[in-house]
DNA sequence: CTAGGGTACGTAAGCGCTTTCGTAAGCGCT
DNA sequence: AGCGCTTACGAAAGCGCTTACGTACCCTAG
């Protein structure tokens, strides 16, 4: 078999620099132990010739990966994009690759995504999208996670905890309490939900939040109406649907995230009905589309890209002995989605 | 130093079968020269102690990589993260690994994580985003593409030609074509362009569509307001308030890409321009949120999704002497931004 | 002048696979 | 019985790095 690569090898550094290959790979990795006019001038050659250390050998011969595995539900949800995006970005500023796997939002290919990613030896893995309620849900990838760990990976989770592993965490109750705070502000009375599936804890989250708003008003959180369906366009559009039919007094809707929202909207539009002057609309995430739709959407804005950069800063950083939550700030976007409720 | 990993080896699956490491990689890689019953013992205690061949000590033995690495602008740019999810999606079905870059639009930068990908040894190159116009822009990719396929590596190419690599096209001429008859059936004679970058192919090809239609109903395409910024929201929004302020009398705007058209639309909200009734507006694309604009936006369809496929089965084929050219279908969708020009 | 201790560098043993080559066994044929 | 051929398997040589360990050298102190 002929030469793998045609790449220049570290033995042609060492031999055009007249030194042995330990001396080559100190100088290259910066470990001390080479004097400094030596190391400039292997690092020199280094360059000269064009060379690239061969990561495979690296990483077979030291047992230290630099690629990331992040696993997202979908890259084309915008949620999931910005970040995708966002941990992208910081893996190239540190020379780091991203090998990135969706899950296609089901439990069980997510969890053989993660032992694939584990399996391929990555050193660090960044899990998104939401956790599950039911405990037993989450104890297959939890300990995986830990015994990853315990090997000297490195993980994180991107709005999901529960993991064992450190965090970045939106704060998802306290967005639901602004969007429902900011729907009872404009009088509604009558709110529905569009929540995503039933059992992740995202959806809890921000649900509890909307009904302690409900509470804090006096009003008995019983009287929400909660449609359970799925993180998706489509998925908010059956949510609509159903809420439309079964509680017509609705006179606005919060979709536990925009793409839902996007849902939610094209239905109502498809079903003539006035927004927001018969029904109010919010989301939840601010993707950069929701300024754009029709009309623009009213919702709780979370930096995704820099969630995304904060996971890999947390991952890349020794691991504590307990896992590190880092929370992000949320804020209330109002756009043109709400509007008072209709009077009766 | 401790075992880099805790996982069993290859040694440890030979070691219970008790045959040689040869025999046990020769049976896991289902290569012949081992007899059914040896090897079926063998792939049966491999998955009985969860073996997973170490992907490192694979590739640095055989000079086989199994990763393939993915180029686009933004991964945040719907366009693009249709595409990815496509080959996301293809790869994951062939047990493939995904690295993921960003060129952020940058040549320069394009080309330095071109180089990096290859460096990192992946097996596969696919490259997305626009080609450009001037043929020595593209020189430099192209023999780093070419070196690295002559040195066994595949790569294609997405929505770019010139590459000299494998590609799947859409035919963005047609497109620009069937958009301007659109506009002009509709009555529009007052057209302006909302164009990306100069130098860009996919803006020449596009635009030069627009004009064939023009000329073809007896229209000079200098009459045509071409004005250029760049392939994203702002640019968009750049290029539409260059359009209403120095060339009022338009009234049909065609962005030549969905993103584009979302800047446009966003401007003319803000200038309160109404569309379709005073200004009709197109896009290019059909990126998922398409529909769900203010108004919902009529646009050409590609299919980006089965692109980001259709390049990675090129690229997984054996190449040929000549670079492939896959075309892909592309379909006219009307929907609400466009109606017939104003009467003056 | 020698012992002791750094410092700078080389030697060589892996990391966990793949693959070439060699060998032994079994077969049919003359 | 002897030959060649095929088949099934093992031994061992790498792939291109990192790193523990060994060694030569120089400097300072006693």
């Amino acid at each position: 078999m002929p030469r793998a690569s045609h790449r220049p090898r570290l033995v042609d550094v060492a031999q055009h620099a007249a030194v042995s290959l330990a001396t080559a790979s100190r100088a290259l990795a910066g470990r001390e132990g080479v004097s400094t006019e030596v190391a400039d001038r292997i690092r020199q050659i280094a360059s000269e010739l064009g060379y690239v250390a061969n990561p495979y050998a690296r990483t077979l011969a030291s047992g230290a990966t630099s690629t990331v595995g992040l696993i997202v539900h979908q890259v084309d949800d915008p949620y999931f994009s910005e970040i995708a995006a966002g941990v992208i970005q910081l893996a190239a500023e540190q020379g780091l690759l991203v090998q990135i796997c969706q899950s296609g939002r089901d439990p069980g290919y997510e969890l053989q995504q993660l032992r694939h990613l584990i399996a391929q030896r990555v050193g660090i893995v960044l899990i998104s999208g939401s956790g599950y309620d039911d405990p037993r849900m989450e104890s297959a990838a939890r300990a995986e996670l830990d015994a990853f760990q315990d090997h000297g990976g490195r993980a994180a989770a991107i709005g999901r905890h529960a993991l064992g592993v450190d965090a970045v965490l939106p704060d998802n109750e306290a967005g639901g309490h602004a969007l429902g705070q900011h729907l009872m502000d404009l009088g509604h009375r009558r709110i529905a939900v569009a929540a995503g599936s039933a059992g992740l804890t995202t959806v809890a989250d921000r649900l509890a939040g909307v009904s302690s708003a409900l509470r804090q008003r006096g009003r008995s959180p019983a009287d929400l109406v909660v449609v359970h369906s799925d993180f998706t366009r489509g998925g908010g559009r059956a949510a609509a649907e159903q809420i439309l039919n079964e509680h017509p007094e609705t006179t606005a809707i919060v979709a536990l995230n925009d793409v839902m929202a996007m849902g939610v909207l094209s239905t109502l539009r498809s079903r003539r009905v006035p927004v927001p002057a018969r029904m109010s609309v919010v989301g939840f995430d601010d993707v950069s589309v929701a300024a754009d739709l029709a009309p623009s959407l009213t919702t709780i804005r979370l930096p995704m890209t820099e969630m995304g950069r904060t996971a890999l800063t947390l991952a890349l950083k020794p691991r504590t002995t307990r896992p590190r939550r880092r929370p992000t700030g949320h804020l209330l976007i109002v756009r043109d989605s709400t509007g008072p409720a209709p009077r009766t």
